[in-house]
DNA sequence: AACCGAAATGTAATCCATTATATTTTGGTT
DNA sequence: AACCAAAATATAATGGATTACATTTCGGTT
């Protein structure tokens, strides 16, 4: 495989009028381009990228670390961060770390040996420490979880308000029975959904019930078993808010099984709406988050670090949509 | 950053010695290496890898070309290889085609120009001979689209023989007016799975009617108008076979919107087995595609190459399984 | 003690593009 | 023609690990 020196003695240059003609042609006179471009192709030339790296440090490649990526949200999401990282000339590195701890600190050790020259972390359970260390030296980006107090670029959404949003508008179908299937309550995310529905009981000024709390795991099964555990109360709720699509859907099977009706006797309402949330019958009334979007935006907000910008504005908060379909009938027109 | 020079001053030893206790421990003297793992330690050394990476040619990272990652069954792939590839110490680049031919040319680049040890092809378009050639010189699997006389390394399903197991399925609940679905006509794929139609029907001594074969492109929307189109017949089939679940849960929306049941009034069988078919109502009877193994199966048979194995069989064709839910009906016990 | 082969370690070349600095060329001005 | 600044190009150092080959050290044998 020919060198860049080769390229060099043909076209009867320095190699550095080659780097040239390869990273800033305009500095190089058009008659000198034209040979050295000849020589290029004469000798089939390829430049060794992995050269390139070593000697810019830095790899054109980011790392995106998530729990598992055989998932309904995460894959859109990377869809997203690809789409601008593409438009800039970046790869998108997968970092897996199937939940665990370890593997992500190995991944944070590759951007710290400038492997990649930037990070996404997505929903990653990490200390906020290290998070914060990190961020101060290297371009990282935090997306989907936004944490309290942490000053580290951040794309998120707002669960608290979403949270909110959907009790109350169970609420105001006259729901005053209202259950919720959290996530993981390790997970800051989890916690600021139930936050929400907390805050929307109180405001509606309906007790809050803590039978009618169960923390669930995310999974369509445990959809399905805490809300056989809801209809096997006395006082069952009439609506139940699951803090995740999959979990609903495990909730309106549940109802169905039990020979109930959905929205008629359980009204039930999501969280995500993933692709499915609007085939699956009854379709979810969700809230829908903007996953692509959330991608791109962090992938924007990191290739500004990268690029060396100053971000002015760190926490990035998108909106999310209530988006009503069946699982909880419609609010009367008054 | 400290670099190995350091150490090896610091340590009193030469370069080459601290190379090795890194690369070969058990070539060092014991005294030796405790040394250097101190001076490491001391000087919080972290090598260069883009260093090693240049120097070795080599990047212990393999590319995985897919057309889209928002999707329900390459990501359960890309998790099958991510799960090998993580336990020999490789890294995973996504290459998202995004159904663009010329990206998948720019990712075949990465290849040749050494970016990565070797590339996965999922399902991917590209001419015949381009992928031969390269085959022939770089480590290169293709994984689900197993394309007749080329001789590249390739894991796969035997579509023709799933697709008519299906049929012959919904031919011995006694249906004669079996229409299909198929995907996009241009990939092999999609065309075996109509050659596997097309056999059992005449196995089955039933006659092949070209309106019964409508072209659908793996969406959900073409599974419902298609589906309408079958229903407008005057005399409409009675079962169909989709050539993927999300098109058969397109067709069956189309099926209860005119009124009519399935499997009662029209049974419908998919293909993939993705995660909601089961969730779907009625579930779907479908051909389960062993996603997370191919995947595996897929790295498993790069790293061979990778390590200059000679591969001795290079067409890997896994078992599908005929997963029988609700939507076609059950087969009468005899 | 002398000697040997094996084991351990050192020396220095190598991979190849980039780029700071130095030198030459160019085109224009007086 | 002489001169100058700007533009173009060349020279050579640099990045840091790896490794072929050379040298030294070691443990054992006679």
């Amino acid at each position: 495989m020919a060198n860049m020196t080769d390229v060099a003695k043909l076209a009867n240059v320095s190699t550095a009028t080659v780097s040239r003609v390869l990273q800033n042609p305009e500095t190089v006179k058009e008659k000198t381009r034209v040979k050295v471009l000849n020589a290029i192709e004469e000798l089939n030339y390829q430049p060794n990228i992995l050269a390139r790296y070593f000697r810019r440090t830095e790899t054109k490649t980011i790392l995106v670390v998530v729990p598992t990526i055989m998932n309904n949200v995460f894959p859109q999401i990377i869809g997203g961060i690809d789409l601008i990282a593409n438009q800039f000339g970046y790869k998108v590195l997968l970092g897996n770390t199937n939940l665990d701890a370890d593997k992500a600190y190995s991944y944070i050790d590759e951007l710290k040996q400038k492997q990649v020259d930037g990070m996404i972390l997505l929903t990653t359970r990490l200390d906020n420490d290290v998070i914060s260390e990190l961020a101060a030296k290297y371009p990282v980006v935090l997306t989907s979880d936004f944490i309290e107090g942490l000053n580290v670029p951040t794309v998120a959404i707002d669960n608290v308000s979403s949270a909110r949003e959907a009790v109350e508008h169970l609420a105001k179908l006259g729901h005053t029975r209202v259950g919720m299937i959290t996530g993981p309550l390790d997970i800051p995310l989890s916690r600021d959904r139930l936050k929400g529905y907390r805050q929307a009981l109180l405001e509606q000024e309906i007790e809050v019930d803590g039978v009618l709390i169960q923390e669930g795991d995310h999974t369509y099964e445990t959809g399905y078993h805490l809300m056989n555990k809801f209809l096997a109360l006395e006082n069952a709720p009439t609506a139940v808010f699951a803090a995740n699509d999959t979990m609903a859907m495990g909730a309106i099977k549940a109802v169905k099984n039990q020979g109930l009706r959905v929205p008629d006797d359980v009204a039930v309402i999501g969280f995500d709406n993933i692709q499915f949330s609007e085939l699956f019958e009854p379709a979810l009334t969700t809230i829908a988050q903007p996953f692509i979007e959330m991608g791109k935006r962090s992938m924007e907000l990191l290739l500004k670090q990268i690029n060396g910008e100053l971000l002015t504005k760190k926490q990035h908060v998108l909106d999310t949509q209530l988006v009503i379909r069946e699982s909880c009938g419609y609010l009367k027109e008054n």
